[in-house]
DNA sequence: CAGTGTTTTTTCGAGGCTCGAAAAAATGGG
DNA sequence: CCCATTTTTTCGAGCCTCGAAAAAACACTG
């Protein structure tokens, strides 16, 4: 069942700590590190020798430039931009992007595309990707193997093992093994994470105050979804992905949802469901996708005037509200961040959300549930899915497990 | 932040990982080990060899009585049982009940004890809980020493640190210190647990081939409580105790909870919800208690003719199939097991749950949700809180943190 | 500008741990 | 009674981390 410790274990764990301790902080020094991680100087200053070697790491100058202090100074550890480059990959609805990102994160190339997701036949749709992934590799002169890693986020579900993509609402094919697609195109190991994970796993990187290690990241978009970290880890569902929070049930045999069920939160709160009740087209109609700038008209006149578009609003907040009340029966309270365009019309949302998860088990620590918006989602998930790749790098090139170490470390240790 | 591995670490997590090896397997050989923990055959030898000169590990005859293979017969590990002897407490509605427990698990001794709770007041429930533990410190002739650990299994919600209780049904009073309270009393080192929790831990240990990496725990009884165990380890909230499941909003504003909010899941599946629905008394009436046996009546009522009885069970299984099917939404559809009075009726449940769980996300992979019955919660509750405290005792006192080690070590291994 | 104090980083030997190989132990089969 | 087989122990090698001490690098002082 659960294994051992072997004693090579021992040093990969001790460097995978070391390279994560660097790129959270800014330039920190071998003391800070020894510090943060509680091991002993000497063994930070052995591990990070080796990793400056070996090209992973440089030394640049201290973290505090200004620093009067009286002994020797401090020297900066900083990730060496050039230890390995990865790609990005978005998906979304209509819109295909992808970007190249060198070791520290930084953006060297990037691309965007409209494509039509929701009418392309699966061949095409892998195709565009599979396209724009080497026009970007041929176009920014790399060699294939300059790549390290692929990363690909998408809207939906996906499997445990990050391979596949089983289900999204911006395709109707199912199952498209985005990862072994890759890989047999490209031979660069690659990974399919849900969307809204990686815009988790970028506010962490944005905002480690606020996003610690409880918090909630829920997309306010065509369709609702959610990334939840919990005890410092990313909580995907078991088997499949993030939790699909906008398909929790808030009212049973209620308002005709996208998926095809009734009462979903999802049927209240996203995009489509605003737009039919802000148009009195009743809960039965069919749902359309609506622009954003739509979205941004329809909340001015709900700020304007009371009528059918603020109620709109007041219902999507009464189920996001009761939602995240039912959550919180489960998962402790969290700070939530709301993305997407709808969280630009979170003042129209949150009256009745407050009210709504008042009347529920959550609503007794509402203190410590704080609400912060962010409207555009789509840089959140490229930097989410940055930031995945690069610490896959980290703890599999660079702080592999024996058998790999060999193998990769070689050629992509330059 | 995250903290590195020390050298001494390794140890002590492969001592720990031997003890519960043997602790799960029967009698494992040496060889068995080193298989399931990946380990080398010498270190495995060196751990054993350590553990049973403390007394931790025992030889005993091979797994296989009847081996007839050729070369050197296995050696069989077992627990000492006299390695340790730790004490549960569980504290439900009208009931405490205490056992004293041997390293293997075994009950050496128990008492039980009607009370009346919801009435009691605060020094008096946490005086009864001391005076049953001091009765069988003495009674069983035990040095107060020679209990290892205490571990206190109630209802309700537990903080985090498993410390205290913060709130339950079945007293008025919260914010009960009782690890510290006991530990005060008897200077062992005590905690506090969730019921359900506990109900998941011993589901664990005597089916694991059913309740292994992922299930759910329901209890059906007064409340709606439940235990999930998720990726093999127990969910607990990030600060309070275990997922107040029966506290999800099944319908915003509906049926009069005991925690005094409305339309909770508990609301429509609590015993006394099936009961005043039984009645035709309404969904405003005030919730009273509801004895077991009055229960089983209801059951046998509801299975003869079709009336109100079979009515308040049929949404009993509404509630808690739209309870289910939001969970499922989030974390992927798991085995479940249905404990306590109710889930003896689960014949009536169950046609509405599974109807209410396909119209929800969790209903596509409504394969791989299989429910099992068990009527009876307290003698699961104390089991679960039994291996709760052994394995305290396996990882705090016989593969302690350097700093815990000399002193505690000393005292117990005798 | 040399000496002193302070802080960071490296060096070095000690102690522990796990591992693989080989030896020892324990048994059935011929 | 010896051999084949499997389990368990023994032993030396190789790593890894740690603590202490040394070295390095700078600020301050007079």
């Amino acid at each position: 069942m659960s294994v051992g410790i072997r004693h090579d274990d021992l040093r990969r764990r001790n460097r995978a700590m070391v390279i994560s301790a660097v790129r959270r902080a800014a330039h920190p020094s071998r003391t800070e590190i020894a510090a943060t991680t509680g091991l002993s100087h000497s063994t930070i200053s052995a591990i990070s020798s080796d990793l400056i070697e070996e090209g992973v790491l440089a030394e640049s100058k201290p973290s505090e430039p200004g620093s009067f202090k009286r002994g020797r100074p401090q020297v900066g550890l900083s990730l060496n931009p050039e230890a390995a480059t990865v790609m990005t990959v978005v998906l979304s609805l209509n819109f295909l992007s992808v970007a190249v990102i060198d070791y520290t994160g930084q953006v060297i190339a990037e691309e965007q595309r409209r494509l039509d997701t929701l009418t392309m036949n699966r061949e095409a749709l892998v195709g565009a990707c599979i396209a724009i992934v080497r026009r970007r590799l041929e176009d920014a002169d790399l060699d294939v193997r300059g790549i390290a890693r692929i990363a690909l986020a998408i809207q939906g579900v996906t499997d445990t093992h990050a391979r596949a993509m089983l289900w999204s609402p911006i395709t109707p094919h199912t199952d498209i093994p985005f990862a072994d697609v890759l890989e047999e195109e490209f031979g660069i190991p690659a990974i399919v994470e849900n969307d809204c994970n990686m815009m988790a796993v970028a506010l962490r990187w944005r905002d480690p105050q606020r996003y610690r290690d409880d918090f909630i990241a829920v997309l306010l978009s065509h369709g609702i979804g959610m990334g939840l970290v919990l005890k410092g880890e990313l909580f995907s569902g078991t088997h499949s992905s993030g939790g699909e929070f906008g398909h929790m049930i808030h009212r049973p045999d209620g308002a005709l949802c996208r998926c095809g069920r009734r009462g979903c939160i999802e049927a209240y709160a996203g995009n489509y469901a605003i737009w039919r009740n802000a148009s009195e087209m009743g809960e039965e109609a069919e749902p359309v996708d609506v622009g954003d700038a739509e979205m941004r008209v329809l909340a001015a006149t709900a700020r304007e005037k009371d009528g059918p578009e603020r109620e709109a609003y007041r219902k999507a907040g009464e189920a996001l509200g009761f939602g995240l009340g039912s959550l919180f029966a489960l998962v402790d309270p969290a700070p939530v961040a709301m993305v997407g365009v709808s969280a630009a019309a979170f003042d129209l949302i949150e009256p009745a959300l407050r009210e709504a998860i008042a009347q529920t088990a959550g609503g007794q620590h509402s203190k410590s549930i704080s609400f912060d918006t962010e409207p555009n989602e789509l840089p959140l998930i490229r930097e989410g899915c940055a930031m995945r790749a690069l610490t896959f790098v980290d703890e599999q090139i660079f702080a592999p497990g024996v058998q790999a170490r060999a193998g990769v470390a070689g050629k992509n240790v330059a």
